[in-house]
DNA sequence: TGTCTTTATGACATTTCTGTGACAATTTTT
DNA sequence: AAAAATTGTCACAGAAATGTCATAAAGACA
């Protein structure tokens, strides 16, 4: 149904390893992370569209990670779940723009109701997003604009975007042409390879401006390509 | 601003009345009840879009009081706002369809932090504005004129105002001509796509007299148009 | 009624997209 | 090492969408 990126930040390993399986029962592409540096890794890997942190991490505050991710990511879903029931963190957590903040010990029912009520009133925003930004790319979906390494912003086509979308949705992860072709062109509809490989040259112009070499994307023989950001 | 009629139901006089003042700042006509009893008139009396509900009440449960006033009001806020960090009492309270449950002890600005959080997301804020700018580009839906950039102020026809107070709305993103027909002409109307580019040469000439050649309506091959400032 | 504006459409030139083939480069298989 | 399969890239052509003008129908207004 959803299958959004999620990232779960939770040091206490037991608990942590429950939420991820009952997260990826409801349908989450989860990752879960046990420190702060982890936890950054992971988010540049998946680009989350929800974080739940716990704030007192081994190696620095959820608070603090949720700050990095915000500029990041403005859209990014933020959930603070913690022991320490401390009103002025609630309040900074919050001030941050903090869809939630939730007390240990909670049920697990009472993460997913929340996160089930947070969801809802954001399906439409999580699935459309003004922005969506991966390395030195930005890329404007109802804008149809594109900002390259350079910083140089270009006008999308109607395909171009499309695909751009998909791999975005799903970065680092290979997405096979089947899939391209089904989900932009539609069943009845049969491309060459060599269109799709077209449309992955022009996209290729603007993912290679990124000079540190580090936003390629990256043909898997057989399958199809990914866009996949190195060195994290 | 806001001037929404808000019940808040806490038995505490302490509390109650410092958030009853506050809230009052904050520009919600709030009534302060103490008892069930007092909550079920004034419930009626105010038909509050926002209650905020403390649980343990001298007559009576917060909780079954918020169940009564869902059956009556199925739009209205609930908010519970309790001492009580019990799990099971949160879940109850999320299940009746609250909107959020805070525990004691809070800052009062969590608390408003979370009614913006709310209200924001009811959009209570929609309004149709008496003049709309972008740009050098002056527009005023209600009197159906327009001023350009260069200062000159001409009238609108009625689908010229329709088309550009849509563009205005979603300044910078791609207006499909799908949506343009459907919000303007209706679902039972089909104008010809050489219609729509016409309005579209029409609202140009506006556009394009800002002399920066900032402000543009640019076409997306196979979609609409968008219309957008550059450089900024 | 006659004039003026609004609205919708058609004709035609122009632009842009899109898909494809040709061929080189690369990887895999034999 | 050669052959086969896949992918990278370019250029091109047909198709489709758009830009623009002229024009006709339908109202509005005096």
């Amino acid at each position: 149904m959803f299958n959004l990126p999620l990232l779960l930040v939770e040091d206490e390993p037991n608990l942590g390893q429950t939420l991820r399986d009952y997260l990826r029962a409801k349908k989450f592409r989860v990752e879960l992370a046990t420190t702060c540096a982890e936890a950054r890794t992971k988010f540049n890997d998946i680009g989350p569209a929800v974080a739940i942190l716990d704030i007192g991490l081994p190696d620095g505050s959820g608070i603090d990670l949720a700050r990095e991710f915000r500029q990041v990511r403005k859209d990014c879903v933020l959930l603070f779940c913690t022991a320490l029931n401390d009103p002025g963190l609630r309040v900074e957590g919050l001030e941050l723009g903090a869809e939630d903040y939730i007390t240990k010990p909670f049920e697990l029912k009472e993460l997913t109701l929340r996160l089930d009520r947070i969801l809802k009133s954001r399906e439409f925003t999580l699935h459309n997003p003004d922005e969506m930004r991966f390395g030195k790319l930005y890329f404007w979906p109802k804008r149809f604009e594109i900002q390259d390494g350079t910083g140089e912003v270009s006008p999308l086509s109607q395909k171009e975007c499309a695909i751009l979308e998909l791999f975005l949705e799903r970065r680092n992860e290979v997405v096979s042409r089947d899939e391209m072709i089904e989900s932009i062109w539609g069943e009845n509809s049969f491309p060459t390879n060599r269109t799709i490989d077209n449309y992955i040259v022009k996209l290729r112009k603007w993912a290679d401006t990124d000079l540190t070499g580090s936003l390629k994307i990256t043909s898997v023989r057989g399958i199809g390509y990914k866009l996949e950001l190195k060195g994290h």
